[in-house]
DNA sequence: TCATCATTATAGCCATTGCTATATTGTAGG
DNA sequence: CCTACAATATAGCAATGGCTATAATGATGA
């Protein structure tokens, strides 16, 4: 809208525009690698755990289906996240061992964080999902120094 | 991968399956509502400050083209969120203004809350804008009881 | 060895969310 | 009144992220 500067102006209502705009472009490209970030963390505890990342256990643990899972891996494989052999398992490249430590680490912080606020384990874990990829590092920051001294 | 109970199985490493399958499945059911909680808190805005919202001003604050909020638009009021009159502003039904409500109300817990606990506010306002949409009732519960009892 | 079965690959579908280009409409000024 | 111009509508495209159905492959066990 256009501005108004009428005496009965409500002021406040509305933030200021460039910061808002800011923030939603800055949403928008959270969401586009959140699932990428979801993917090699996973891709990394299966590994971590087993020795390998086969597609039907990363379908199980996302809860979609393997064709879904394919499409996914091959995205990663073009952006040099993982390495991928025809009816193999993949792995991680060594910038894709990155992206999974740093998410692993910030998903750990935001979830141990929301239970030292006294929020319940299963829900800290539900919430810790879909936070983490939303938190700078200056709000990682300030949960950290939280943990470090709550209450 | 396959249940592998041998001596040097690495337990921990991998959490619940049916839990992390639980987290993924609500956090991409979040991620569907989260336009249409960001639209209509927009559109309730613009109302409160202009008396009107227009698909300019709301591809302006949004930072997209008008053809993007167009489109959106038409979602929203097959939804039942908004009514529009072909080449008019659109406004929002009683169902709109409710979700309006409860997302403008969560939207400043989380954004309260980040400043309290040391936050700048620009990195604040930007984090907001993103987390609001993945913060459960008991997480915003108990920032708002952080928020009453701070430090 | 080789047949079966689990796994992966592929094809094709849909919904969502963005874009540009352009047609249509409404309105305010001259 | 009527003409610009601003705003909206529409068409068509692309990327993303889901799905089902089915083909191709690899590995296991008899
Ligand atoms: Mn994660
Ligand atoms: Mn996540
Ligand atoms: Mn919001
Ligand atoms: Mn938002």
């Amino acid at each position: 809208m256009s501005i108004k500067p009428t005496a009965e102006t409500f002021q406040g209502v509305l933030v200021d525009a460039d910061a808002q705009v800011e923030s939603f472009r800055q949403t928008r490209i959270s969401r586009r690698t959140e699932l990428v970030e979801d993917y090699v963390e996973l891709i990394a505890d299966l590994i971590a755990d087993g020795g390998e990342a086969r597609q039907v256990d990363i379908a199980q643990r996302l809860g979609v289906a393997q064709p879904t899972v394919a499409k996914m891996l091959k995205r990663l494989a073009a952006e040099g996240l993982i390495q991928q052999k025809p009816y193999r398992g993949v792995f991680l490249t060594a910038e894709g061992s990155e992206l999974a430590e740093r998410s692993r680490e910030r998903h750990q912080i935001v979830e141990s964080f929301l239970c030292a606020l006294g929020v319940s384990p299963a829900t800290a874990r539900i919430d810790a999902e879909g936070i983490e990829h939303y938190v700078s590092t200056e709000t990682l920051q300030a949960f950290k120094s939280y943990l470090n001294n709550p209450r």
